[in-house]
RNA sequence: CGCGGAGUGGAGCAGUUUGGCAGCUCGUCGGGCUCAUAACCCGAAGGUCGUAGGUUCAAAUCCUGCCUCCGCAA
């Protein structure tokens, strides 16, 4: 089975090896975003798919758009059976999605059609979903809208971040793709129209959203903690600073919003509620223990944060 | 030359403005108290203050170079 891969972040790169390492399949070629300038010195970094593709032996095309039809002509020409798109970061236009054989096939985040679009692992996390999951659908020209083929299912663990859901998700693709792609060849797949009136839309995190409301209740805070992690890692202010917290978890504690109601651990009160610090980190300085931290700190129980 | 914060016993910090005995909260070790304890009391060890120079009677502190870590912005 003849394939192009196209794909960008560490998520595609357990498919893209499950794929590689396959003999019923041939990775023609992997289609990744091109190398982008990361950190504070801009240093120009290629993303997780290149790097595993240039591993594996496979040659990397990283245009800068699929809607020039010179690329599309150099897709078509390694007369794919089928693309597989896995977090790739572009639209494929129409003239794409016509290339392969069967279709174009996505792996997507989610237990469509609820949270389509961009963030749907943070948001299952965010909106305290209780199951999710990864869907494989052909792609059509909406955003996440074609029609199902398979689904996974599971659960979204009490303290889990998004970036620990992440890599359970990522690690169970190949498997839903594998299984996705030989039913297209024999046959036996079958196609599910999504139900429109019950999706939902997972819009991308920002780093405003980050920032904590103590009002609101534990269990709010606690999902964002775990769903802005690892980026862009949920915040509060303190001292006139930007404090992170990466981690959290819910106390049986409770007080005035805002308010430190304990040392030991570490716990901070919500609407209703209270959560405890995990690991935190102050701008300027590295991430530590919430119990480090405070040490050094100058505050005592009651104090607002 | 994008903006900014920071390097001080094992951990997290104060001290730098105004140069003058190495400090705080923990941890570790020893002893005590207790039915018991991660609690409490007493005591001890442990630091060439990131690094290389400079100024000075005297530098963690002032000046210069370098290394490292991090926040913002991209």
């Amino acid at each position: 089975m003849n394939i192009v891969f196209m794909g960008t972040p560490d998520f595609a790169v357990p498919s893209l090896e499950a794929l590689a390492s396959d003999s019923r399949f041939d990775v023609r070629a992997v289609y990744t975003q091109p190398d982008k300038p990361v950190g504070r010195k801009k240093i120009l970094t290629p993303p997780d798919v290149k790097v595993c593709a240039q591993k594996l032996g496979i040659d990397v095309y990283q245009p800068d758009t699929l809607k020039d039809e010179d690329v599309q002509k150099q897709i078509a020409a390694f007369e794919p059976d089928v693309i597989v798109v896995i977090a790739y970061g572009k639209i494929l236009p129409k003239a794409v999605l016509d290339i392969p054989k069967y279709c174009c096939v996505n792996i997507h985040g989610s237990l469509l059609p609820k949270l389509r679009g961009a963030a749907p692992i943070q948001r299952a996390v965010i909106d305290g979903e209780k199951l999710t999951g990864i869907t494989s659908m052909r792609m059509d020209v909406g955003l996440d809208t074609g029609d199902m083929i398979k689904t996974y299912e599971t659960e979204v663990l009490p303290d889990e971040t998004a970036g620990e859901l992440f890599d359970r998700l990522a690690a169970s693709a190949p498997e839903l793709l594998t299984d996705t792609l030989l039913s297209l060849e024999n046959g036996t797949a079958s196609f599910t129209k999504q139900d429109d009136a019950a999706s939902t839309y997972a819009k991308p995190l920002s780093k405003e959203e980050a920032l904590i409301d103590w009002n609101a209740d534990a269990q709010t805070v606690h999902n964002k903690v775990r769903g802005m992690n690892p980026w862009p890692v949920a915040f509060t202010e303190f001292n006139g600073k930007k404090l992170k917290i990466y981690s959290s978890k819910l106390s049986r504690r409770s007080g005035k919003p805002g308010e430190i109601v304990s040392l030991d651990p570490p716990t901070v009160a919500c609407g209703s509620g209270a959560v405890e610090l995990i690991s935190v980190q102050l701008e300027g300085k590295k991430q530590m223990s919430a119990e480090d931290f405070f040490r050094g700190q100058r505050v005592s129980t009651g104090d607002t944060i």
